[in-house]
DNA sequence: TTTTAGTACTATGTGTTGCATAGTAGTAAA
DNA sequence: TTTACTACTATGCAACACATAGTACTAAAA
């Protein structure tokens, strides 16, 4: 019932779905543990927070596109280190495309109207 | 509980925040009624249904992003035409920021993964 | 006149996802 | 023993895209 629309909700809401391409694009170049990739996504000015990504790589996981080993750490707490699955790797080729669509139509877009 | 991953929900998912800037953008051209916005949208390979754009037309004229007048048909019920309050006008150079600075990110990351 | 087709807007419910928040469990230094 | 840090887990909320069904108006067909 808030019905405010501001930027930062905005930000958020673009965010849905592209988080996704952007974990198994991290992914792509290696096994990584949730930390990592955060790093990894904040380094590319695309922010994430665990909140997110823990639901995110699980349910990946539990559709066969990511699988997992532990990892013993000298500090702290064992980690997950994720990888790829042959599928995952196909759906990251797919969402690259799906991406690059709507990146075409919206760009498109908004010179048109720029034009005007 | 579907737990399904497919290109199709992902496209859906992506479009979330976009088409309030794509509905904008449509805008700032000049006045509409909601059947000429789908088709504009559509025309830019940009899909968006009923469904979607009620909601959201209402959403931006209840935070004062847009107004309408009502004009009659000749072929059907009267129309509503939506065009932008000022506060629209920024709201829609805002979400450009927001945009192209996502699609930087994003572009940068799927780059750099792929010069693995 | 009544029915059918087409157009335009309204109302309601569902599923997915990003995110906030709080909690558990391990290591290591104070 | 306590504190700080790291890593993973669990729960609940809000927003939005979308499906679906319904209302209301005009105009042509039966």
């Amino acid at each position: 019932m808030k019905q405010t629309i501001n930027t930062e909700n905005t930000q958020s809401q673009m965010r849905k779905g592209v988080l996704e391409l952007c974990t198994l694009s991290v992914l792509a170049i290696g096994e990584a543990y949730p930390t990592e990739i955060i790093e990894q996504l904040k380094s590319s000015k695309m922010m994430i927070v665990e909140g997110t990504l823990y639901p995110l790589l699980t349910r990946l996981k539990n559709a066969n596109y990511l699988t997992y080993r532990w990892e013993e750490s000298t500090s702290g707490p064992p980690r997950k280190y994720y990888k790829l699955t042959p599928e995952g790797e196909a759906l990251l080729k797919e969402l690259e495309n799906t991406w690059d669509e709507m990146v075409d139509a919206v760009n498109k877009l908004l010179k048109e109207n720029k034009n005007k």
